[in-house]
DNA sequence: CCCTGATTCGC
DNA sequence: GCGAATCAGG
């Protein structure tokens, strides 16, 4: 394969767009990400940046980095089920907030450590970590748009699960982007599908 | 381990 | 000019 002025074109046109250079390479075939970027170096377009003007605020980073997860205080890390299946899974559409949630049941014959509180009320919301932060929020809006839109049979153990769109018609797709370590979504989907657990959820008897 | 771009250097 | 190998990060 050569590089051909379509090529290039194609490959100008997707750089501009912040595809990364092994997703160009996939897309033209017939060559690596490698080749990609050398190609991108030789061209000079590298880094869109040439008068000394700095770019510290990075407006469009093609990297997923805005994860802020509130690290909730006393819940080790709840973790759903090890489904590697399409989960039926929550419906986001816009701005709506999934509740993967898994209850600990806390029993109150718990002999677990120092931490015992009182009485009356478990635990006081004093950290008040629920609710889904707007940063996340918005991160999601900001990455759908982003979507890769797979397809059902496109999804591989490391893209985005996350469904988008109604399943019921053809505008359905799933987000596709590269998943987190381990984890059924990207970044900004893992914000907001995991959350540290809902209000409290009392239930003596 | 998966991924990213950057650089080098024989071809 | 090309791109595999390698480097340096996340």
């Amino acid at each position: 394969m050569s590089w051909t002025d379509e090529r290039v074109e194609t490959l100008k046109r997707m750089w501009a767009e912040g595809q990364s250079a092994s997703q160009i390479a996939k897309e033209l075939g017939g060559v690596t990400r490698n080749a990609v970027i050398g190609k991108v170096h030789r061209l000079g377009l590298s880094n869109r940046n040439e008068d000394g003007t700095e770019m510290p605020a990075a407006p469009a980073a093609p990297e997923a980095k805005p994860a802020p997860q509130p690290t909730a205080a006393a819940a080790p890390a709840p973790q759903p089920k090890p489904t590697p299946a399409p989960e039926p899974a929550p419906k986001p559409a816009a701005a709506a907030a999934p509740q993967p949630e898994a209850a600990p049941a806390p029993q109150p014959v718990n002999f677990n450590r120092r931490p015992i509180v009182p009485a009356g009320q478990p635990l006081p919301p004093q950290p008040s970590a629920n609710e889904i932060s707007p940063e996340a929020l918005a991160s999601v809006r900001e990455v759908e748009k982003r979507a890769r839109k797979l397809s059902l049979m496109e999804l591989t153990e490391r893209t985005c699960k996350w469904p988008i769109g109604d399943p019921a018609t053809d505008k359905f797709w799933f987000c596709g982007l590269p998943s987190a370590a381990g984890k059924p979504y990207c970044e900004a989907h893992v914000g907001v599908a995991f959350q540290p657990m809902s209000s409290r959820r009392d239930r003596r008897r």
